[in-house]
Parts: C-alpha cells; sequence; structure tokens
DNA sequence: AGCGGTACTGAAAGCGCTTTCTCATCCCGT
DNA sequence: ACGGGATGAGAAAGCGCTTTCAGTACCGCT
C-alpha cells in the first residue's frame, strides 16, 4: 500500500525557482529569507498542497515531537480521563501522540514500549504498572535502553524500580485517609473488593487500606477479601461472591470505582441496601460515581490533571541525577453510600 | 532534545560482519539468508539492543503501519468505547495509532487532518463529526489531497459530502425507533434535550426523534427543545432550564447518554421522580447507564464493535469507485427509566 | 577606490533504512 | 567436464528532508 508520489520540497523549490535549502529555510523560518523568495515559497507550497514528510524531518533533524502514551485499556474511565488530560497538554506543546494499550497484558506493554522506541519519540508516558518481577525486569531494560539514547521517561503510578520521571496518585496514603474516615464513621467491620494483585495499584490500595485499619486495630479476615478483574463486571462477580460466603462487614472498599459501581448492581439484587444494610466506598472519583445511586463514597484522583502532569514531566528539562516525582494525594469524598454505623 | 547515537542497522552489520543489504534482509526476512550469517546478524541485534529507526524505515519504503485517528475527546465514555475497539483491532492488525483529540474545535481538526497526513499515516479514522459547512469544505480539501496521494479514510458517522468508506451509527432511525417505542407507552407530550446543533450526530438524533412522533401527528414545541452542551454538565443545566420554564412533558429524550445522566441528577434535585412523573430516555447505552437509578432507556450502540469496524474498513482492499458503507442500527433497550404513560 | 561586514542563497553531505542491480558460487543434469 | 538456473551476498542508488559550509552581493566607511 504504498504511497503515490506527494509533492516534495523538491517539487516546492522547483515551482518557487529557488534551491531545495531556501525552501526548506522558509517553511521552518530557520534564516531569513528575503521577501521576494519567500513569498514565492509559501505561494508554492500553497498551490502544490505540501506537507512536509514527517518522517523525513524526523529523520534529518534525528528528533521528533512525538510521544508514546501506553495505559492499560483508553476504555477505562479512569484513563479515558487520564488520557484526556494528557491530549490536552500534548496539544498545548504542540506534540504528537502515538497511543498504546496493552488490554493489561505485560507482554503486550513491552511490545509497545519497543515499537515505540522505534519512533524514536522524545518522550514516553507509561501508565500500566504491573507487580511481576520478571516483567518489570524485561521492560525496565527496555526503557533504559531508550534513555541511553536520551529518551525521556515518565510514568504515572508507582513502578518497581523503574527510575523515572513520576506522577504519583498516592494509592496507599489515600485509601489509608479512607480507611479512617470510615472508621470514624463508626464501622469496624470491613470486606475488601480487591482488583488483580499483579497491579501495582491494587497492591497499593488494598494494602494502605487494610494496613490503616490494622492500625486501629481492626484485622479483616482472609476471606472478607475478595479478588476479580478491573472492571465494572469483575465487581459484580466479586460482590455477589462476598454476598454468597454471607456478608457480615458493615462496610466493603472496592480497590476502584468502576468494581464499586458493579458491587452496588449485585447488591441491589440481592435487596441489600446501600448504605443502610452495608457502606460501600470505591476509589478515584470517576464522573460517573456522582450519579449513582446512592452517590459513591470514594477517593477523588483529579484524574485529567494527572495526564497533564505526566505529560508535562517529558517537557522539563532533564536533571542531572534525580528524577522528579509528583505526589498527588487523593481527597476522600464521603457521600451517601457510606452511612455512620453503631453497634445496634 | 537530540536523540544521542542509538545503535544503526550500519553497526548491527558491522558487527556481523556482513554488508547493510545482508543485515536488513535478516531482519526483515525479506529474501533468504544462509543460516549461518543470519544467525550472526540476529545475534549482534540483539547484543546492541537494536531498534530499527522506524522513520528511517517509512522513508524508504515509502510507507508506513501506522494510522491516524481522530476524534472529539478520548474522554467522553463514547469515544472511549470506540478508542478501544479500534485499539484492539489495530493491535490485531500490527497497526500504530496517532491519537488526535479535537476537544470539539473544528479548526483543531483540521490542524490534526494535516498533522496526520505529514506522517503519511496509511489511514485516517475521522470520529467528529462536524455541520459547519465551511469547515467541512476545509476538511474535505484536506481529506482530498490525503487520498490522492493514496491514504485511506474512514469516518464514522455521517460527515456531509465527505465521500469516504464509513461506518453509519443510524441515529436517525434509532432516534425514530426510540420515538416509537416511547409512543407505543402512552406518551404524547415530549421535550427533548439536545446537544449542539453543529455536531450531525445531535442533528440526526434529534430530526429523527421529532419526525417520528411527527409521523404520528405528535408535535413538540419549540420551548420543549432545549440545547447544550453534549456532556453530562450539559445535561444537567438543560433539563433545569426545562424545568424552569415549567416541565410539561410525560418523556424527555436526551440526545446523548451523558446528557441524559445529567438530567437525572437535576430532576432528582427538583423532586421529579422518574418515571414516576417524567420518563427519561437517553442514546448511545454507555456502560454506566445500566448503573444508574433507575437505569436508563436508550439507543444501544455497540461502541467497542464501531471502533474495531471503522479500524477494519481502512485495511480492506480498496474499491475503485464506490465507497463501502457499514450501517450500523441501534437497538431500543427499555429500562427503568421510562414507564408507561396513560392520560389520568 | 578599497575594505570589512552583513545578508542571502546554493551545493552537497548526510540522517538510517530498503531495494534494485550485479556478481559470485554452487549444484544439477547431461 | 560443462552450461545454466538457483541461490546468497554486496555495492550503491535512492527515500525527503535539514544543515553545515562556502560563496556572492551589496552596504557603509575611510
Amino acid at each position: 500500500m504504498a504511497h503515490q508520489a506527494q509533492n516534495t520540497l523538491g517539487d516546492v523549490a522547483k515551482a518557487a525557482g529557488v534551491s531545495l535549502a531556501t525552501a526548506s529555510r522558509v517553511l521552518n523560518g530557520t534564516a531569513s529569507v528575503g521577501p521576494a523568495l519567500r513569498d514565492r515559497v509559501v505561494r508554492a507550497a500553497e498551490r502544490l498542497a505540501y506537507s512536509p514528510n514527517a518522517h523525513a524531518q524526523a529523520l534529518a533533524r534525528s528528533s521528533s515531537r512525538t510521544v508514546g502514551v501506553i495505559c492499560h485499556d483508553v476504555g477505562d474511565p479512569y484513563f479515558a480521563g487520564i488520557a484526556r488530560g494528557v491530549m490536552r497538554a500534548a496539544s498545548r506543546h504542540d506534540l504528537q501522540v502515538v497511543l498504546g494499550s496493552t488490554f493489561r497484558a505485560p507482554d503486550r506493554e513491552v511490545a509497545y514500549t519497543a515499537m515505540v522506541r522505534g519512533h524514536r519519540v522524545r518522550a514516553m508516558l507509561i501508565g500500566s504498572g504491573f507487580e511481576d518481577r520478571e516483567r518489570q525486569k524485561v521492560l525496565r531494560r527496555e526503557l533504559d535502553r531508550y534513555r541511553a539514547t536520551g529518551g525521556r521517561v515518565a510514568v504515572l503510578s508507582r513502578h518497581r524500580g523503574l527510575r523515572a520521571d513520576a506522577v504519583l496518585p498516592e494509592n496507599r496514603e489515600g485509601a489509608a485517609d479512607l480507611a479512617r474516615a470510615l472508621l470514624t464513621l463508626g464501622h469496624r467491620r470491613f470486606a475488601v473488593l480487591s482488583g488483580p494483585t499483579s497491579l501495582t495499584t491494587v497492591v497499593d490500595r488494598v494494602g494502605g487500606f487494610l494496613e490503616a485499619l490494622a492500625e486501629a486495630g481492626v484485622a479483616v479476615e482472609r476471606q472478607d477479601i475478595v479478588e476479580g478483574p478491573f472492571t465494572r463486571d469483575g465487581g459484580y462477580e466479586a460482590a455477589q461472591r462476598l454476598i454468597g460466603r454471607g456478608l457480615r462487614a458493615t462496610c466493603v472498599f472496592a480497590s476502584t470505582d468502576v468494581m464499586a459501581a458493579g458491587a452496588l448492581a449485585a447488591m441491589r439484587e440481592h435487596g441489600i441496601d446501600v448504605p443502610g444494610d452495608v457502606s460501600l466506598a470505591g476509589f478515584d472519583d470517576i464522573p460517573m460515581v456522582r450519579d449513582l445511586t446512592p452517590p459513591l463514597t470514594t477517593v477523588a484522583l483529579p484524574l485529567e490533571d494527572l495526564g497533564e502532569r505526566v505529560l508535562e514531566l517529558t517537557t522539563l528539562p532533564e536533571r542531572a541525577g534525580r528524577t522528579r516525582t509528583e505526589r498527588v494525594r487523593g481527597r476522600v469524598v464521603l457521600r451517601e453510600s457510606t452511612a455512620p454505623f453503631s453497634e445496634a
């Protein structure tokens, strides 16, 4: 599917009766060119519908204005929000974006980084994140190679041993804050809907939550921690299982809002009133949760902002040894899905 | 921010003690090379962490495995769903994606097409769509130039006078189906929450809805059609205004689910029961609407599927004169947000 | 008139790869 | 033993641009 001949800079130069060099200079504004010639070139370019070949430019300049973005799933509201922020910032910096969606498959993540490296992008934003040691090692090698050649890397959320600039949603602390807020409401028996423990995000959130409870002397039994896919239906199923085992908790924490949404549906189906019978809280504050009934208590993360910031990080001048880390504290938002509890 | 020297194919060739040509052939598998040399090349490439420069390849081959995707806003659940489909299909076809988000600004749309054209992508997917004649003319010119040089274009939803392969959600028919379903429920007085009439999608949906009503002899008064931004908050505000004017309709149609979600919130705030006091319906069937209370009646569009199909279109061999059009009929899904109505 | 600048413009050398051509070899049948 | 088709490998010509480097003109001065 080769492209047919496009007009090249050479054509433009010929049409304008100037040299290649001059045409290039006019179109890039890299040097002063006499107004007469300048005009002729601009006109010729317009007339020929000239569009500079980005590849040729990238090759000649050995640099590009492209960044690579790799995330788990653009379809997920979490990444959709982040992606929006990234796109906004990219457009502000006049950067192009090539996108990779791993669908949560670690090897696809590595494949994408390789591909993106091939594109000689000036920066790479990584928004996925796996606990898998082996994978992480491979990824790290890939990224080190990339950086060795001058590439920038910025990650969103924690990545094991990936020395890179990062925007860090404080999942651990946010979940802990939430736990404390729920304790304050009087809850003492909790259940947790966990996502796959292969995701760092999940590990941090669940870990932070349990830890804060533990500090208050509250333990969560193993059977009250249910794991499921990091999706709405994953939450639904996990909740089903929890309910099937006999729901004894007075408060359920879902490690992400989309799971909470699913859980809410499951509870409704089982005639369990939220927050009457049980309180429910999520994490992220994706837009839709305000519109659930009841609106969901959650830890608000400024998703779009996170996206913008991680992109911005790569535009900052590189710092010698140290990497930059921007921590973003989630804000606990208490809504109607959680109610005070007192031992009847 | 020039990249430092990466290992080039030349380095690999030298390290393997073969010519550039042979190295290229081995790495691309384009010709048979003796097993001994082949092995040396592969090893050398691995050792040097060689990553072919995609730009150089694109330039030399004058073709690339990249497609451009342009949409209004990846953050919107509608496009997020579609984007997911596109990414899935792209990964299946081993195609890279460069993404553009126009944030609903027509000139940004044109700018993106130009940029994407510069990338010599093999195909361009356009998911936006404006009624604006002037803009459309500019866009069309841009795309014609692109196609004149062998580029493929596929659009999602109707685009005025853009002769291109298309996946066409039948907005008009879907809205009409919905209207008829609502009529069957007994409703005779309707209100419409319209998005900006600069969007083709809006025009089609609202038009189809009203037309079907008209055919049944039901008219909607001008003041019962309220326009707002194509967002959740746009729906909220539009509903506010409608309520402010004195809501007389027994059924409200929002031209997109996200607006319906906002409208639902507004109604709840005003103590208007859905569907007790008024029925409410949307369009798209984005995942979240199942989880609203009440779950939303809507016209279901297979979003992810739409995305896959529009990408697939560009992978099909081009057809001489005629363009392909895949129509996708939305399916009316009646949920609890709509109730039968009978004149009390 | 002659000198040092200043301001423009062009020729040409790459950027890193693919892909014709060309040229050796090698193996086969006869 | 010899011609001829495979087969394997290299040289070199681009792909479309940017960017040194090397002028050429022309300006104001002395």
